[in-house]
DNA sequence: GCGATCAGTT
DNA sequence: CACAACTGATCGC
């Protein structure tokens, strides 16, 4: 199996990064509308005061990168407190790091999400459930003025893509609205470009996930490592333990436990929160006794060797222990991008013993660059903003010089999208 | 007891 | 080492 597939060298050969254009004269953030993102995107440092560092002790103010203009609404912004005329609280997905602040006192106004997310934040979070609002997927819903449609992130279950359409208010431009993706974290994968909503549409904004934007993250496609998963069953009293964070993952262990036609353990915390999730399948998989189960799923944390000896003591039905990691950097590594091959058969051992094997599984939850890349090719936007990697000067430099080689390409290409063959670039 | 923040872990 | 995402300690109320 290849790890990645290659692109033309004129999108991804490294450019050279050129020094930052002139910073402006003032340092207070205008208020928010598109000739402010432009200037934001042109030269990020004088926002720079904005982003949070970590030895800020001052109240933190929402970045401007998580309002969306021409609206009152904010995304994944609930560190801030009660935001300054926001009338819609949005939320990606179920993750700490997006969801951080919001607690079952929060007040401040309706929360947009998907069900299964709402699922999360009313029963793991305590949210009052009057606060949160379930949008649909693939169906615009008005809120106010706005059009918002979401779509399938592609990142973990419950994940989003937002697509704002926002009326413009002046009559010189009523004939007209402004379009925004917003990606939240997600893996790119041609189905979200091609959807009827954003296909052949003009974007005006695209707020976008930019984790990977370095040619070093090299991994391979989802599909391809759920498919490595045992062919057939194999030794009994061998127990595979798959490590996950609080949600994400689910189709490692998934395909694992079809493949090996195996019930999936997980404790009962685990269950409450799978419960959330609204997957039948998944669902008639877990069982509650562990001996009945050669699959197990452990916290991210728990897959260490001396975690695992201990477990696999604990679980005396089984003999040996096959744990995975998986992680979106198992094959990434500094310097140029590296062909790799991945399969069950020959894994990357993390550690391994007569009776134990970890192994590192590259199943990553954003896009690799590659298809960070083929992404951006392949829709029709006229400003990008980084959500990710943005407290850095240099990264936010190198970022930018992407982003314009890409939309440069775009432009003086024709391109309009990369071409598609069994649902992936 | 709750929430905010930061340091540490894999 | 890289990284995202989580966990735990500490502080203030």
């Amino acid at each position: 199996m290849v790890c990645d597939l290659p692109l033309p060298t004129s999108f991804t050969s490294r450019p050279t990064v050129t020094q930052p254009s002139p910073t402006s004269a003032s340092v207070h953030p205008p208020a928010y509308n598109y000739s402010t993102i432009v200037d934001y995107t042109l030269n990020l440092d004088i926002v720079h005061s904005e982003i949070p560092t970590k030895f800020s002790r001052a109240p933190r103010t929402c970045p401007f990168y998580k309002r969306m203009p021409h609206s009152n609404f904010a995304i994944d912004a609930f560190s801030y407190g009660r935001i300054p005329d926001c009338t819609g609280y949005f939320l990606t997905h179920f993750h700490a790091d997006h969801y951080g602040g919001l607690t079952s006192t929060f007040n401040h106004g309706p929360i947009y999400c998907s069900a299964v997310t709402a699922n999360l934040v009313i029963h793991k979070l305590g949210v009052n459930s009057q606060w949160v609002r379930v949008l649909p997927l693939n169906q615009p819903v008005l809120i106010g003025e706005a059009r918002v449609t979401l779509f399938e992130a592609n990142h973990c279950p419950g994940s989003v893509l937002f697509f704002f359409d926002i009326p413009l208010p002046s009559p010189a431009t009523a004939a007209r609205s402004f379009k925004i993706l917003h990606t939240g974290d997600f893996r790119a994968c041609p189905a979200q470009c091609l959807n009827p909503y954003i296909k052949d549409t003009q974007l005006d904004a695209l707020y976008l996930d930019t984790t990977y934007l370095d040619p070093t993250y090299a991994f391979p496609p989802q599909r391809e490592v759920i498919e490595a998963a045992p062919k057939h069953r194999l030794d009994d009293r061998l127990l595979f333990v798959v490590g996950t964070y609080t949600i994400g993952k689910e189709r490692i262990f998934a395909s694992i436990a079809e493949a090996l036609d195996s019930k999936v353990y997980v404790d009962y915390p685990k269950k409450r929160i799978l419960r959330c999730l609204e997957d039948p399948a998944l669902w008639a998989r877990l069982t509650d006794r562990a001996a009945d189960a050669q699959v197990h799923v452990t916290a991210m944390n728990r897959i260490t060797k001396l975690h695992m000896e201990a477990y696999l003591r604990e679980n005396p039905a089984f003999t040996h222990l096959a744990a995975i990691k998986p992680t979106g950097w198992t094959f990434a590594c500094r310097g140029l991008p590296r062909r790799r091959t991945f399969t069950m058969e020959h894994p990357t051992p993390i550690s391994r013993s007569s009776n134990l094997l970890i192994m590192g599984v590259p199943y990553s939850e954003h896009s690799s660059f590659r298809e960070l890349a083929a992404f951006v090719l392949s829709i029709q936007v006229k400003q990008i903003i980084p959500t990710v990697n943005v407290g850095d000067p240099a990264r936010r430099e190198e970022m930018r010089v992407w982003l314009d080689k890409w939309q440069a390409y775009k432009k003086h290409s024709g391109v309009q999208r990369i071409p598609v063959r069994q649902d992936y670039w």
